[in-house]
DNA sequence: TGACTATATTCGCATGCGGTGATATAGTCA
DNA sequence: TGACTATATCACCGCATGCGAATATAGTCA
């Protein structure tokens, strides 16, 4: 995106929606839990639906989106399909956001909580 | 987040709730192109407007949002309310989401179109 | 103090999205 | 080939969300 350091054109209401699209699809718990069971390594759907406590239309669903995003690759083995991350930025995407988080809470927790 | 390289503790679905609202507030072109002329610098609401070509109320309410997660701060000054960039991550965010998007693309061009 | 400007908030509407139950599709095996 | 298992897809529903118009609130100035 433009600004802060290199000057670059700003991105197009085209780009900027398809960048609102990647977020939306990091933008929901249940998808961010097949996420989280997905950086442990490849899994199956029904391994997912275990994990997760996803039912297992409702996890084909999900799991398709963040195929379709390019965020999943997947692959047919026998009658299983395997899951597996494909995009690396994911994680960091995930780690940035939590990191910020928690400095958040810990700036809230420090203001509530008295100094001994 | 959980995996992929030292072994966190799964994050509870509180906690995934909190991670996908941070993304939600990503996850919206309009919000995109406001975060875009923040990049730039401190801007007030018109400022904001005129850059992004949203209406006021819209604007406003999209810098509420944005203001109550965290990602931006706010200062009066007389008649005007400056709003800048008040989480550094944002920008990492979306330098991410641009890269992994440029590189999909790219990928596909590169099928699509005939090597000379 | 009233007029004006900047901004926040409310309201109504239309569209989108996640979850669930049912069904379709695909693969394996006896 | 039928039974079974794994998964994808469909249809429906209720809730969430973005937009624009209208209104409320805040600050400045003559």
């Amino acid at each position: 995106m433009a600004g802060k350091k290199k000057q670059k054109a700003p991105l197009s209401r085209e780009a900027l929606e398809l960048v609102a699209q990647r977020f939306k699809a990091l933008a929901d718990p249940t998808r961010l839990a097949l996420l989280q069971a997905l950086f442990e390594g490849e899994r199956t759907v029904q391994e997912l639906c275990e994990a997760t406590g996803t039912n297992q239309a409702n996890a084909s669903k999900h799991l398709a989106l963040l195929t379709d995003q390019g965020l999943l690759a997947r692959r047919k083995d026998g009658l299983f399909v395997r899951y597996r991350i494909d995009d690396p930025t994911v994680h960091a995407l995930c780690e940035l956001v939590c990191g910020s988080l928690a400095r958040r809470f810990e700036a809230v927790r420090a203001h509530l909580v008295p100094e001994d």
